[in-house]
RNA sequence: GGGCGCGUAGCUCAGCGGGAGAGCACUGUCUUCACACGGCAGGGGUCACUGGUUCAAUCCCAGUCGCGCCCA
C-alpha cells in the first residue's frame, strides 16, 4: 500500500493509541529485571479541561517516559486527579442551582456528597481523555483520585500522626475568608488586584478634650465599628502627649486607646492608624502587643453583624461602607477623601475581596517540617532544572507561615477531630478510637461530634508520590517506585505542591520524594500575555490537534520548550511543524517508492559506500545530540536537532543524492543505499518517537510491514544504538562535505548569474588535487545531476569569459563566454573578494597581537593561522578570476 | 521595597569567552518523476547603552536605560 501524499494525524491517531493502551504498553512492572523509573503527573483538577499548560507538562513528561522506555527502564508514568475541593463544591452547587434543586444546604451533608461522586462520575476527569488525544503514556490502568479509599487512608494518617506529634495544631488566629464561598482560604489563593478606589479620613474625638481630633486613614471604612484603638509612632511629636489617652469611637461609642506602636508610619497619612484587630493582618500583631480587643463584626458572608451598632447590622459590607461614610459626614467627622488605587485581595476561585477574619482553624507547624525540605535542596539530594528555581524555593521555606489547612466545605477529606460537650479535642482514625479516648478522658461514655471541616486540597495532594503507590500499605509497588525519578511542573506550583511535597514525604518516608524538579515555562500567547478566559486569548490545544494533529502541537511546544524562558505560542509555529510532519513522510514515502526496503540482516557499519557511510555518521551525531539534550532536560535541543537533521541533511542532502543511484547501474551501491535509506529512516522513526509518537508509529507500521511491526512495535523499540563514535567516518565526512560545497557552489553562481538551474553547463577544473579529482570522479553521477553539469574536463587555465569559483585550491569555471553579463560577474567577484579581505584583516589584526600569540591557546592560534591561509589562498584565485573578466571586458 | 528574568535579523527565539545562528516572514526563481504543508538561491544584525576584566567579550563583572514576572 503507497503512503499517501499527505498525513492525515485525524485518521490514524485514535487507532495507534487504542492499540497501545489495550496491548498494555503503558503500564509498569513489564521489565521486573530493569531499573524502574517514576513520575508522577501533576494531578490535574477533577473538574479540569486541558489547557496549553497541560500540553506541555504533558507532553514533556510523555517524552521522557517513552525515551527512557525505549532506553530499556522499567517506566511507572503515574496518572491521577486531584479532588479540587472548592472548585468542584461550586460546580455541583452551580449545577444544582440551574437544575433548580434544593440547595447544598437544604439537601445536608451526605446527599451533597453523594451528588458530587455523582457527578464526578458522569462529567468528571474529562481532562483524562484530552491526556489520551495528546499521546501520553500514562499508566492509566494506577489511575488514582484524592478522595480514593486508598489515598483517603493517607491522608487521615497524616493528619493524625502529625497531630501526635504536634505538628499540627488547632489556633484562633486571622485567616483569609473568602466570604462567597465561605471557607479559609490559604494565602497562595490570593490574589492581589489592583482597583481604584479611596482613602478616607476619619477624626475621632480624644476623651476629655474638647475639640481635639485625631485623624486616621482607611481604605475599608466600614472596619471602624471593629476599631478597638488608634496607634501613633512613639516618637510622633504630634501625637505623643496622648498616648495612654482614649478617643471615643464615633457611631458606636467605645472608648478605644491611643498607644505607641513602630506600625504607625508618620510619613503615612496623618501619622495615626485605627486598629481593627479582628480584620486587618498588622491590626491583629499590634493588637497582640498592646492587648487591644478583638471584635468581630462581620457574618461568614461579610455582613455586619450583631456586635456593630443596630443600625448596621445585616448590611453588607459595602452597603455599610457608604452608610458609614454618609453618617460620619452628618457628624462633620470626615476630614477629606484622597482617591487611591491600591491592592484589593480577591479569592481567586470566589472572585470577591476576601476579608481578615478571626476563626478557629487547623494548622501545620510549616517551619519545622520545611527544615529537612530546605536540607534537601541544600545538600543537592534533590535539584532544580532550571537551577535558578532553588532561589525562589529557599525563598518561600525559609519565611514559610503555618499552614492553614481547614476549610469550611464539604467535599473533602473530613478532619478527623472529634469534640467533647466542653471542646476538648480528640484525633483519632477512627470515631470508634476517638469515642474510646473521649470516654476513657471523661471517665464516662459521652457524646462526642466531629469537627464539620474538610481539609485543604493540598493537603491530600502533597502525599502524592507515595499515596498513589499505596502508602501507608507497604505495598511492593511503593517499595520498587518510590521515591519516584523527576517532577515537572510549572513555577506555579513550586509553592503549592513541590515544597509541601517534599515536607509531607521526607517526614513521612524519610526521604525525597523525586531528585529532580524541572520548571517548565509558561505557556503565552503570541503577544506573551497570559492566556486566561477573561481576556478571550485562550488557544484551545485540542482543536490544535484537531486542525494539526498532536504530534504538531508536540513538536511545537517541545521545540519552544528553552529552559527559564515563557513560550509565546502562534499557530504559525504549529503549521511550521506540521509541515515538517509533512515533510517526514513524504521523504517516507519517497523511500517506499523506490524500494527501500528495511533489511533487518542489513548491518549499518558494514556499509561501503562514501555517501552511505556519511549519513550513517551524521545519524549517529545527531542520535547522541538528541540523547544528551533529554538526559539534559533541553528539550528543545533535541527537537531542534532531530528537525535539522531530517530536512537539511537526510532529505536535502542525502535523498537527492540516492536519487542518481538508485537508478545506477552498480546494483551493489543501489541496493546498499536503499538499505542504508530505509535503516536511517527506520532509526529516525525511533528517535523522533518521543516527541512525535503517533506519525512515527504510523510510519514504523508502514515501513516494517504488519508482521514485523506487530512483533516490535515501535513503542516497545530500543533506542538506537548507532552513536558518533561508532558511525562517523572522518573521510566520507570530508568526502561528501566538499561535494556538497562544491554543488552549493555552482548552483549559487548559477542564481547570482541568472542562469536558469536547469541548463547544462560544462565544468572545467583547474588546480584540482588529486583528492578531489578522486572525489570528483567518484561523485561524478550525483554532481552531474544535481549540480547540472554535462561535462567536466580539466584545464591550466580557465576558459576566456567563464564564471568562475573557487573551491579550496582549486577554481572551476563555467564556460559562458557570450552568455555571461561580464559586468555582473565582476561585481560578483569584487563582492567576494571584499568579504576575504575582511576576513583576512580580522585575522591578521589578531595574529599581529603580540598578546594574543604569547597568551591563547595553541589551538586557537593555529585554528586561526590555518584560516588565514585558507582565505588568503581562496583571495588570491578569486583575484586572478576578477583579472581575466577585466581582460575580456 | 525584596527576588527572578529579559533586551541578538521585520517577528519569535537559540547561542553565552576565540569564525554572528534557526524558524517564520521577505525577495528572486522553479508546476525537475517524495513533498508548493515543496525545491533552489538571496537580502537583512554598531548582539540595548556606558565603562571594566581579558591576548580575545554578544557571552564574564559593574553601572545606565527600557520591558516582564513573582513576593511584600
Amino acid at each position: 500500500m503507497t503512503l499517501d501524499k499527505t498525513y492525515q494525524p485525524d485518521t490514524v491517531e485514535g487507532a495507534h493509541y487504542a492499540r497501545w493502551e489495550e496491548a498494555g504498553y503503558f503500564k509498569c512492572g513489564r521489565r521486573p529485571d530493569a531499573d524502574p523509573y517514576t513520575i508522577v503527573i501533576p494531578p490535574p483538577n477533577v473538574t479540569g479541561s486541558l489547557h496549553m499548560g497541560h500540553a506541555l507538562n504533558n507532553t514533556i513528561q510523555d517524552i521522557l517516559v517513552r525515551h527512557k522506555r525505549m532506553q530499556g527502564r522499567d517506566v511507572l508514568w503515574q496518572p491521577g486527579m486531584d479532588h479540587a475541593g472548592i472548585a468542584t463544591q461550586m460546580v455541583v452547587e452551580r449545577q444544582l442551582a440551574a437544575e433548580g434543586n434544593e440547595s447544598r444546604r437544604e439537601m445536608g451533608r451526605e446527599k451533597f456528597i453523594e451528588r458530587v461522586w455523582k457527578w464526578k462520575g458522569e462529567s468528571g476527569g474529562a481532562i483524562t481523555n484530552q491526556l489520551r488525544r495528546l499521546g501520553a503514556s500514562c499508566d492509566w490502568s494506577r489511575e488514582r483520585f484524592t478522595m480514593d479509599d486508598g489515598l483517603s487512608k493517607a491522608v487521615l494518617k497524616v493528619f493524625v500522626d502529625l497531630y501526635n506529634d504536634d505538628l499540627i495544631y488547632r489556633d484562633k488566629r486571622l485567616v483569609n475568608w473568602d466570604p462567597a464561598l465561605e471557607t479559609a482560604i490559604s494565602d497562595l489563593e490570593v490574589q492581589q488586584i489592583e482597583t481604584k478606589s479611596h482613602m478616607w479620613f476619619f477624626r475621632y474625638p480624644v476623651e476629655g478634650e474638647d475639640g481635639v481630633f485625631l485623624t486616621v486613614g482607611t481604605t475599608r471604612p466600614e472596619t471602624m465599628l471593629g476599631d478597638s484603638g488608634v496607634a501613633v509612632h512613639p516618637d510622633d511629636e504630634r501625637y505623643k502627649h496622648l498616648v495612654g489617652k482614649h478617643c471615643i469611637l464615633p457611631l458606636v461609642g467605645r472608648r478605644i486607646p491611643i498607644v505607641a506602636d513602630e506600625y504607625a508610619d508618620p510619613e503615612q497619612g496623618s501619622g495615626a492608624v485605627k486598629m481593627t484587630p479582628a480584620h486587618d493582618f498588622n491590626d491583629f500583631e499590634v493588637g497582640k502587643r498592646h492587648d487591644l480587643e478583638m471584635i468581630n463584626i462581620l457574618t461568614p458572608k461579610a455582613a455586619i453583624n450583631d456586635n456593630a451598632p443596630e443600625k448596621y447590622r445585616g448590611m453588607d459590607r459595602f452597603e455599610a461602607r457608604r452608610v458609614i461614610v454618609e453618617d460620619l459626614e452628618a457628624l462633620g467627622l470626615v476630614e477629606k477623601i484622597e482617591p487611591l488605587a491600591h491592592a484589593i485581595p480577591y479569592g481567586d476561585r470566589g472572585g470577591v475581596p476576601i476579608e481578615p477574619y478571626l476563626t478557629d482553624q487547623w494548622y501545620v507547624d510549616a517551619k519545622t517540617l520545611a527544615k529537612p525540605a530546605i536540607e534537601a535542596v541544600e545538600e543537592g539530594r534533590t535539584k532544580f532544572v532550571p537551577e535558578n528555581w532553588t532561589k525562589t524555593y529557599f525563598e518561600w521555606m525559609r519565611n514559610i507561615q503555618p499552614w492553614c489547612v481547614s476549610r469550611q466545605l464539604w467535599w473533602g477529606h473530613q478532619i478527623p477531630a472529634w469534640y467533647g460537650p466542653d471542646g476538648q479535642v480528640f484525633v483519632a482514625l477512627t470515631e470508634d478510637e476517638a469515642q474510646a479516648v473521649a470516654d476513657a478522658h471523661y471517665g464516662a461514655s459521652t457524646a462526642i461530634t466531629r469537627d464539620e471541616d474538610v481539609l485543604d486540597t493540598w493537603f491530600s495532594s502533597a502525599l502524592w508520590t507515595f499515596s498513589t503507590l499505596g502508602w501507608p500499605e507497604e505495598t511492593p509497588e511503593l517499595e520498587r517506585y518510590h521515591p519516584t525519578d523527576v517532577l515537572v511542573t510549572g513555577f506555579d506550583i513550586i509553592f503549592f505542591w513541590v515544597a509541601r511535597m517534599m515536607m509531607s514525604t521526607l517526614h513521612f518516608k524519610k526521604i525525597e520524594p523525586f531528585h529532580t524538579v524541572y520548571v517548565h515555562a509558561l505557556v503565552r500567547d503570541e503577544k506573551g500575555q497570559k492566556m486566561s478566559k477573561s481576556k478571550g486569548n485562550v488557544i484551545d490545544p485540542l482543536a490544535l490537534i484537531d486542525e494539526y494533529g498532536a504530534d504538531s502541537l508536540r513538536f511545537t511546544l517541545t521545540a519552544l520548550a528553552a529552559a527559564g524562558r515563557d513560550i509565546k505560542l502562534s499557530t504559525d509555529r504549529v503549521a511550521g511543524y506540521r509541515n515538517f510532519m509533512t515533510k517526514l513522510w513524504n521523504a517516507a514515502r519517497f523511500c517506499e517508492m523506490n524500494g527501500c526496503a528495511y533489511d533487518p540482516a542489513f548491518d549499518p557499519k558494514a556499509a561501503e559506500a562514501t555517501l552511505n557511510r556519511w549519513i550513517l555518521g551524521e545519524f549517529g551525531k545527531t542520535r547522541d545530540a538528541v540523547d544528551t539534550a533529554l538526559e539534559t532536560y533541553r528539550f528543545n535541543e533535541a527537537a531542534g536537532a532531530i528537525y535539522q537533521f531530517v530536512w537539511g541533511t537526510f532529505c536535502d542532502w542525502y535523498l537527492e543524492f540516492a536519487k542518481p543511484l538508485f537508478a545506477s547501474e552498480d546494483a551493489k551501491a543501489a541496493a546498499e543505499t536503499r538499505a542504508t535509506a530505509a535503516l536511517v529512516l527506520e532509526r529516525v522513526l525511533r528517535l523522533m518517537h518521543p516527541i512525535a509518537p503517533f506519525i512515527t508509529a504510523e510510519l514504523w507500521d508502514h515501513l516494517k510491514g504488519a508482521e514485523a511491526a506487530e512483533a516490535e512495535p515501535l513503542m516497545e523499540a530500543q533506542w538506537p544504538e548507532e552513536t558518533a563514535a561508532t558511525m562517523v567516518d572522518a573521510g566520507a565526512e570530508a568526502e561528501i562535505g566538499w561535494v556538497v560545497r562544491l554543488i552549493s557552489e555552482v548552483r549559487s553562481v548559477k542564481a547570482e548569474m541568472n542562469i536558469s538551474p536547469g541548463t547544462k553547463l560544462p565544468l572545467v577544473t583547474v588546480g584540482l588535487g588529486a583528492q578531489a579529482q578522486e572525489w570528483m570522479d567518484r561523485h561524478w553521477p550525483l554532481i552531474q545531476s544535481i549540480a547540472r553539469i554535462d561535462s567536466v574536463e580539466t584545464a591550466d587555465v580557465p576558459p576566456e569569459g567563464s564564471v568562475q569559483l573557487v573551491l579550496d585550491e582549486a577554481t572551476l569555471a563555467l564556460p559562458l563566454a557570450g552568455v555571461i553579463d561580464l559586468a555582473a560577474e565582476q561585481a560578483r567577484l569584487e563582492k567576494a573578494i571584499a568579504k576575504a579581505d575582511q576576513e583576512i584583516g580580522k585575522i591578521e589584526k589578531k595574529l599581529s597581537n603580540e598578546n594574543f600569540v604569547a597568551k591563547a591557546p595553541e589551538a586557537v592560534i593555529q585554528e586561526n593561522r590555518d584560516r588565514l591561509s585558507e582565505e588568503q589562498a581562496a583571495r588570491a584565485k578569486l583575484s586572478e578570476a576578477l583579472e581575466r573578466v577585466k581582460a575580456v571586458g
